[in-house]
Formats: C-alpha cells, sequence, structure tokens
DNA sequence: TGTACATCAGTGAACGCGCGTTCACTGATGTAC
DNA sequence: TGTACATCAGTGAACGCGCGTTCACTGATGTAC
C-alpha cells in the first residue's frame, strides 16, 4: 500500500534523496522542450525551501525532482551555477512583483510605506529560504555562490522603499531629512528579522506587524501621532 | 624559490585544497596529546573565515591545514558535526568576552550601551564569517547544521542588551518602557546590518558608528539630547 | 643500570557514497519529396 | 500516399573527485622491575 506508482507525473516521495520512488515523466512534444526549463526550476526551489540549503539543491537532486536524467539539464542550462543563479533572479522578480502588487492600490504614503513592509516582511516569512539565498552570496570571498543572482534586482527592490520615505517626508507625516539613510535603516532591520526569525525560531519574536510600528514607523521618522491617514 | 619546505610547522599555503605544500608537524610529546584540540579548532576557524563557508569545513580539510592525517582528528571529537559545534561555541564565547571587557569599565548607562554596540558591530565586522554561522544554524528543517551551537550563549549576549537598555530606561536617559522589546529591535537592526555588510559589500553602507548613532538610539528610546553623559 | 613492556600520539590504506560533467546513443515524431 | 530522413527530447554508462569514517598498524617515549 505504501508502494510507488511508476507511472506518477508528480513525485509522489517529498525526500529528494529517496531513490526508492521511480518518477516515470512523459516526454515533452516536439516544440516544447522548454518547459522542461521552468519545471527544473520549480524542483530546484522546492530543494531549496525543503533542505534550507543551497548546496542540497545538486544536479541529481533537481533531475530525480522533475523525473529525468541528471544530464538533460544541460540543455537548458550550461552548469550548475547557472542554474543557481535562475533560481536567485526567479525568486528577486517574485518579490519584485509582490511589493508592486501590494503598494499598488495605496495612494496614501504612510500607508504605501506599511503595505509595501509588511509585503516584505510576508515574503520573508513565506518563503524563508529563498529569502535568505536573495541576500547572502556565501558571503565568503571564494565561496562559488559568491557572486549569485541580481544585485540589479535588489536595487529596484530597494529603491521601491526609499521613494516609499520619500513620498512620507514630502507630504509631512515623516521627519526624514535623508530618506535613502533611512530607507537603509528600515531595510537592515526588516531584514535582521526576518533572517533571525528564520535562523532562530526558538526565540519570542513579536509578530511582523509589530515590528512596523516599533521598529519601522520609528527609523522612517514617521511620529505615532502621524501614522494613520486622516479621515476626511 | 616558491618551493615548500616540508620541516615548516606553520602550513606555508593558505590554500587548504592545496595538496602540494605538505606540512609536516612535529608530534605533542607525550601527556601533550591535548594540544591537538586546540590547533585543529583554530584551523577550522581559519577555513571557516577563508571560505566563509562551513561546508568547507571538512576533516581533510582541517586535517590538511594542521599538517596530520584525516582520522587523527577522531582522538579530540567523536564526529565532524561536533567539531563544527566546538567552533561555534568557541565564536559565542568570544563574541561574550568581547562584550564584558567593553563595558566592564563604563558606568554611564547610555555610554554602556553604546560601547557595547559597538563592540558587537565591531566583531561582527572583524570576523563576518563566524559572526554569520552563529546565528544562522543552516535554517532549513533537515539540514546537518539546524540545531549547531549553543542557544543558551546567545541568550547571555542578548541579556547584556537587555541590561543595558534596562539601566538607561532606570536612570531617564531613555523613554523605553519595554526594553526587552526594544532591545529585540536593537538586536535586530544590528544583526541586519553587519549581516548585509557582509553579504553585500557593493552597497553604500553607512559606517558602524553612523548605525549605532542613527538606529540603535532611535530603537533604544534615547533621545539626541541625552545621548551624552552630563559633564560635571 | 639495563630491559621488557605499556601507553601515547598519531598514520595509511581502504570502504562506499554522491557529486558535476562528458560522451555516445536512442527512439519517437514531424517533414520533404 | 508512402517513405527516407532530420530533428528533438531526452537516456545510461562512465570519468575522476573529495568526502566521512573504519581499521589495523607504528614508532617514540616513559615506567616498572
Amino acid at each position: 500500500m505504501n508502494g510507488c506508482k511508476v507511472t506518477s507525473v508528480i513525485p509522489s516521495s517529498s525526500d529528494p534523496n529517496d531513490p526508492s520512488c521511480i518518477v516515470v515523466r512523459p516526454r515533452n512534444p516536439r516544440g516544447e522542450g522548454g518547459k522542461l526549463r521552468g519545471d527544473i526550476l520549480a524542483a530546484a526551489t522546492e530543494i531549496l525551501e525543503t533542505t534550507g540549503s543551497l548546496d542540497s539543491v545538486t544536479l541529481r537532486a533537481v533531475a530525480r525532482r522533475v523525473g529525468i536524467s541528471a544530464p538533460s539539464i544541460y540543455a537548458h542550462f550550461p552548469d550548475r551555477e547557472t542554474m543557481l543563479v535562475a533560481v536567485i533572479d526567479d525568486a528577486f522578480a517574485e518579490l519584485i512583483d509582490t511589493l508592486n502588487e501590494a503598494i499598488a492600490p495605496v495612494s496614501d504614503p504612510v500607508e504605501r510605506l506599511r503595505v509595501g513592509c509588511r509585503a516584505y516582511l510576508r515574503f520573508a516569512q513565506q518563503r524563508p529560504q529563498p529569502y535568505r539565498v536573495m541576500f547572502m552570496r556565501g558571503g565568503g570571498p571564494d565561496t562559488d555562490t559568491a557572486d549569485l543572482g541580481g544585485p540589479d534586482l535588489g536595487a529596484e527592490a530597494f529603491a521601491i522603499l526609499v521613494d516609499s520615505i520619500k513620498d512620507c517626508a514630502d507630504s509631512g507625516r515623516s521627519s526624514s531629512v535623508d530618506p535613502f539613510a533611512d530607507a537603509t535603516a528600515v531595510w537592515v532591520a526588516m531584514h535582521g528579522y526576518s533572517i533571525l526569525h528564520t535562523g532562530l525560531p526558538g526565540f519570542p519574536w513579536p509578530p511582523a506587524d509589530d515590528v512596523f510600528d516599533r521598529i519601522v514607523l520609528r527609523l522612517a521618522g514617521v511620529p505615532a501621532d502621524l501614522d494613520t491617514p486622516v479621515e476626511s
């Protein structure tokens, strides 16, 4: 009853290292070989999320999860490094989409800051491992992963935050005289919260909404009496 | 001229994977076999600092660096995992010593907070890779390194920060009504700064001292006019 | 004083493993004539 | 309409590598008699 159907298209074992469950994936029809690229990236992301380690995202583990042989990946990525870069770039793109979707319908500057920051914190909390890897490329001088991912995409996300604080200052709701520096402070605090929350889940962390009220507003120079839009 | 003396006690190659430089280490005299334990931990820490990755701290790499054979490590650590835990515990103990030494000679509460936070930021900046690993145990559900290191030691360091902010509040220099929550905010910000500084060195980071003035004092509830001791 | 012996601080070869990557190949499917 | 062929989407075996760990061992050194 616990056996593995070899006709399943979806991997039936959640352990990417479990070789007992062989997945047979129907080959893509002609002209649709490119679909495999998406499947590979999805599988790589899932392995990252499951194991929490980029080192676990090996070509063989990805291939097992997709249900193909490892060399098939070379039809879509020249090497493992490029595949990992694509995973991280995807995550960055998703973060930026999330942020833009969150702030798009909001016009009040402080409210925009609030929904933007909350969307950021939520992304980090819901996808902690991709988030972790996005902003920490190994960090070592000679690590393979030292320059993975797109700094440009990170800069785009940061620019959204700077603009948000600038709008607050321009409308008189924030006392910030240096939106870039204050955005840096806000980012640093949100990142620290997100990363430590993931790394030390046993600590009595305040909920993300408290983080916004206690930390972000103070660092963005928004006093408590100006943190809600004026009803009129 | 570029050859490797095989009589050197100190590894002459800085590349832990370079097998061309064989180090001959004189065997410890009787009764001093325990010295090797310290050498192993020092080598492991150096590899971590050089490569920026705990995965690079392999038994073989450590053995190469010390100038012993890999199985010799088993006389001092039952397995690789235990060795890595010892590396992290050592780093924690060093951080706590650094903090205590920094604040010991200072009595003014805000000054204590200042020197303590600066010592923390300096430790993170000078030893970025051990710092990174200390507070981020893999983070994944099934990572080997998921529960490395001493949470007790981390709690001790955090308690120093809470006490510091409490002293500021008790003496009327801080408006904090919840030193634990505010210490959390300060820690989160300092961690975010330290980690991002390491992971994204290309960003125009403010110097650590500005971080204290702009971020820590604000989050600790110390207003600008109370941030220096009263001269008398 | 000499010698047998126990102990200590290690070594060297070997094991099975998973990895990235290369290479020659296969077999279904669409297309040109 | 039939068939030869090109193309596509992969496969399977093999390579050399570094790894953690086990095992039987070695050779210097201190100690008991």
